[in-house]
Order: structure tokens, then C-alpha cells, then sequence
DNA sequence: AGCGAGTCTGAAACTTGTTCTAGATTAGCG
DNA sequence: CGCTAATCTAGAACAAGTTTCAGACTCGCT
């Protein structure tokens, strides 16, 4: 299994990578000061120095430029995670503790965390091969934190997929207020039991 | 414990009665037509013979709106379930079976669960008490399924919350298309599992 | 160096959610 | 009934996402 990587429709040359990466600088920079409501996709232009039409060019809409704001960092999120694995014996600890490790470091960055959730939950149809991805990222990072032996069965994917909708659904609670710190642990808690079940079976 | 009522903050007259119904009729209306782009204000203005400046004085927002809808649609939801209870014999699996009857249900009028999910998804602060008004709705009927001998314990309660996590997120992965009725089903039945390990403890 | 296709820019226009305003209407009350 | 405050209406105005367009620029190629 090579590196994931995008059907990578026609290369961009250097200074369109560039233009691609100071959108996604100044998306990420404009969300973390003032959450999804500040990222103004006028701003963002501006910002990183590029036309508007330039910025729908590279991101077809607002959702779609916050999806990929997300990829970005669940992309650093997963190389830190390889650096220094979750230790807890059990699988279901592993993965509780990857997730809440992922969560402190949501905690530091609260709009931007509000941003790319409201628009992964807000995306429509047409992000869907996007929002994939991002669903596909976070399964890697949970399936890396199980270490099983082996290929994961049917019902462990099915405890995965699980966990990943308690994970993004705890995780808006918690940003709308409706939920403390400390429910949402419990959540993610309450959900990685999930995987002592299937070890069982 | 007295039926659930808001705090009816002034008692609505009965024509502002009428108008707030005109209002939530025209908005499921036109959610069922189109989803959540097509209940646009000043058609939904238009519909109920309504001012535009009225509608926001009855919901001060489109999610709020939306949200609203979704509370009445609920409610309805929590009639019909009580007169036909799941009949199934574990507690789990009645559970399962009320949020598989609500699923259909929601199948019947995909449009109008996109509109109110991606509404309820989307909300911000400034919508967390009528959020949780749907929040509660919804826990309770995931109780009055469970039909348990007393009140819940906290292990319980923590099961529910994440069946809810799961049940709102399984139907935003449907609703853009990245997962199907049948893989909507094995979560549900999948997150249904932590009831019976909450029974066992 | 020069050409053609594709890309980028700047600016205006369009759409839809939201706010505001001035004037009618209505509800409750003496 | 007649008054007053609250509510409602019609419509303009504003904000931000999205689209469009004409002209300038860049890239890959010969």
C-alpha cells in the first residue's frame, strides 16, 4: 500500500503550490482568530495575495477551502501522532487517549477547531470526495492508535466508524457550548468500549 | 413531572399563534421540496403571509427557524412512537428499532432531514437553547425505548448520549451521500451494543 | 524569440441571509 | 369609544458567498 495520495489531476507547477499554500495559510490564520464566521473568502484573498477568482479557481467554495484547512491539519496531527504513539495497554485506552491527545490539541485552537467542524457537518454533496478524505485520515489515525495484529475485521470497522461519529459529533457539541470538556471525555470514553467488544467476540 | 413546556415567555395571541404555524408549515414545506438551500427566507416569508421583518421577529435566524421545524417534526415523531412502542425483547434492540422506525421515516422525506440536520449541525451559540431543546426530545424518546424499571444511571446516560452522537452523525454521512441506508443501519445497531453493556455492570 | 492555451487579476454583478425604517394595524385598557 | 404601546407591513439597504468578464500574464512548446 503506497502513501495515500490524490488522483493529483494535472501537476501544479511551483508558484501554484505556492498560491495553494498561502490560501490554506491565511484560511487556517483567519479561522483560529475568529472561527468560521471570520473566514471571508474577500479576506482570504486578500491575504494571500491572490484574486478572488483565483481563490474559487483552487477552492470552489468556502466549505471546500475549510475542508482542506482540515486535511492539512489532521495531516500534522497524524505525523505527531506517529512520533510519540499513545502508550496505554489496551487497545480501546490507545485509542481514547490518541483522541483526547487530539482534542487538547483542538482546545488550544477553538475557532479554527469551529471552523472546519461547522463546515465538515455543513458540507453538502458536492464536498463529499473531500470530506471522504478527511473521514479516511481520521480512521488511519484511530486504526494506527489500535495496533491490531492484523487486518481490522468487519465489526472492528464498524466500532471505528462508530467512534469516529461520536468523535466529530461530541466534538460540535462541545464548540456550540452545549457540552464541557469533560462530557466529551466521558463520551470518547464511553464509546472506546466499543473495541474491548469486538476484541472479545 | 408535568408535560414538557417552554417557558412561554409572553403568551402568543391566536393569531400570532397562526402565524408562527403558517410559518413552520411553510418552512417543512419547502424544505421537503428542496432541502436546506430551498427554504429561503423571503419565500418562506412569501408562503405564510408574513413580512420579512416579522418572520425574524418569530425566528431570529434560518437555523433558528430550521431548528424549530425540526422540534415540531420530532415531537410528532414522539406521538407516533408512543402509540406503536418497538416491541423487540432486549432493551437495545428496542432501541434500535425505534431509531430504525424514525430512519424510514426521515427516508420518506429526504429534503426536508437535510434541511433540519445540516440546521442543527450548523448552529452556533446563539441557537444552544433550542438545540437542546431537539437533544432532549431525542433522549427521551431513546429512553422511553429502553423502558427501563427506574431512573437511568449514569453509565445509561452516558450510552445514550453517544447513541445520539452516532444517530446525528450516521445521518449526515447518509444525507451527502458517503454512506448508505444499509451501513446507516449497522452503525445504529453497532452504537446500540453499549446498552447491553451498561445493563451487565 | 514567438505562439497559443490555460491561468491570473481586478472589478462589477448577482444572490440570499439579515437589518433597518417609516408608516399602518392591532391589542389591551381606561 | 379613544388612546398608547406593541406589532406588523412593505420595501430599501447592507453583508458576504459566488459568478462573470475583459484584459494581462505565464507556461510549455517549437
Amino acid at each position: 500500500m503506497a502513501t495515500e495520495q490524490k488522483p493529483a489531476s494535472p501537476p501544479l507547477t511551483e508558484r501554484q503550490e505556492a498560491r495553494r499554500r498561502r490560501i490554506l495559510h491565511a484560511s487556517a490564520q483567519l479561522a483560529s482568530r475568529g472561527g468560521f464566521d471570520a473566514v471571508q473568502m474577500r479576506e482570504v484573498a486578500e491575504n494571500s495575495q491572490v484574486a478572488l477568482g483565483t481563490l474559487y479557481r483552487y477552492f470552489p467554495s468556502k466549505v471546500h477551502l475549510l475542508v482542506a484547512t482540515m486535511q492539512d491539519q489532521l495531516q500534522q496531527m497524524h505525523e505527531t501522532l506517529r512520533k510519540r504513539p499513545p502508550a496505554a495497554q489496551a487497545p480501546s485506552a490507545r485509542v481514547a487517549e490518541t483522541l483526547m491527545r487530539a482534542f487538547r490539541a483542538l482546545q488550544r485552537e477553538p475557532q479554527l477547531a469551529d471552523a472546519m467542524l461547522r463546515a465538515l457537518t455543513f458540507a453538502d454533496r458536492s464536498v463529499s470526495p473531500e470530506v471522504d478524505t478527511v473521514s479516511r485520515l481520521t480512521t488511519a489515525i484511530i486504526l494506527d492508535a489500535m495496533r491490531l495484529p492484523g487486518p481490522p475485521t468487519a465489526e472492528q470497522l464498524s466500532a471505528v466508524r462508530v467512534i469516529e461519529h461520536t468523535w466529530h459529533s461530541a466534538l460540535v457539541t462541545w464548540l456550540s457550548g452545549r457540552a464541557s470538556i469533560a462530557q466529551v471525555k466521558i463520551d470518547i470514553e464511553t464509546v472506546c468500549r466499543l473495541i474491548d467488544l469486538t476484541a472479545s467476540e
